[in-house]
DNA sequence: AAATTATGCGAGTGTTTCCTCATATTTCCC
DNA sequence: GGGAAATATGAGGAAACACTCGCATAATTT
């Protein structure tokens, strides 16, 4: 049985700016109460006390629970994809190893958005029907490296597709960064993880290609 | 303010040979019913059904829903373990290529043990208090990497650090490995991407270490 | 300043869910 | 076979929850 079909789209749009606050309070709310008491308890009645916004006033803009945590998924992709085109578009992209330098900085940042949000958000996901957006998300990450990757095709190992590197690079910087980012906190810990992903990519992307 | 202590202890040891069904019988129910519906809507009633089983049955057994996924959640981990110990444990582990090859081949088998169930279980794990032990489970599965990289120290690269590099082993393993189960399902896919994986890992193990 | 539109409110409704408990059935053991 | 212990049952109490609706207040327009 398929997951029922839950509308997610925002019931009316804020035309005012008081309105336009209570929408942006409510998804603040969502995203503390989100990471406060995981999904499971976060109820509409909790997230509306949280904004200081009546009950009424949330179902005038969402339509249920769900619409509010699609939308906090959304506005989340979205900086993610900002700061991954930021760090690959601009100049410090213009060597190979320079790029990499950047694309893992940009993959820590990623995580430190907001690490708290991010994880319950990738957690419950899934149950929200915008997965497939968030799987776009993850894709057009993958696509950014995969450019990325073909802007210098020519230092890489011979034998090295690039979109498919790019699935094994996006893969697992987006894991050794969440771990670094939530299992060592301290800097000089994260900083050690940092280096140790430069090598494991550059060396997979450079070193020899033995299958 | 933190999770509420949910109590996660079994209620009382099934004696004979029929209670030892019916929990069982709740077990499997569980996964199923987690699979089929998410953490969100697996109902104690649900599952009960499902197991051919009365809910009051289920309340002697486990004082509450979450005691059912926590028991899962240990038995998903020590089956883990088990794969990741034989495959490192074993004579096929003699060389570091060859006991790559069997890590790489044990992170997929990991997945593949129930991949569905795997994931669920992997998204809902923080809202059992049982995290801990998944922790436990993710830290002992790198102690046995790291324990694995030390047999083979004069393998390694100059500079790299057991620890640290069983770390990043394990954590882009176990990434690498479920991205190519979940989205690439046809078996070439992934012998590509398990291909891969090794020149990831072994170049990183081998190659210079530039830090 | 009146009319209109937008926003805010929160008690209340109907449903769902967890979990208990009194009772019935099965198994064990002497 | 009979008494005790273990196991199974499911109706129902209590609480939590999502969501509505009629009305109050504020902003905007004319």
């Amino acid at each position: 049985m398929p997951p029922s079909p839950i509308p997610t789209e925002p019931r009316k749009q804020p035309r005012q700016a008081r309105s336009r606050a209570t929408v942006e309070a409510l998804l603040e709310a969502t995203a503390q109460v989100l990471v406060a008491h995981d999904y499971k308890g976060s109820t509409t009645a909790r997230i509306a006390e949280r904004a200081g916004v009546s009950i009424g006033s949330l179902y005038q803009y969402f339509p249920n629970l769900e619409s509010l945590v699609a939308a906090l998924v959304d506005r989340h992709a979205q900086g993610l994809l900002k700061v991954m085109d930021r760090a690959l578009e601009g100049d410090e992209a213009a060597s190979l190893k320079d790029g990499l330098r950047a694309l893992i900085h940009a993959g820590l940042d990623m995580q430190r958005l907001d690490p708290a949000l991010h994880r319950v958000l990738m957690e419950q996901l899934p149950n929200v029907d915008r997965l497939r957006r968030a799987r776009d998300t993850s894709r057009r990450l993958t696509g950014l490296i995969e450019a990325f990757l073909c802007r210098h095709a020519s230092q890489l190992a011979a034998g090295r597709e690039p979109a498919l590197a790019a699935v094994v690079v996006e893969t697992s910087l987006e894991a050794v960064a969440h771990r670094a980012v939530s299992d060592y906190p301290s800097a000089p810990e994260q900083q050690r993880l940092q280096d140790e992903l430069y090598d494991l990519l550059l060396n997979y992307l450079t070193g020899p290609s033995i299958g």
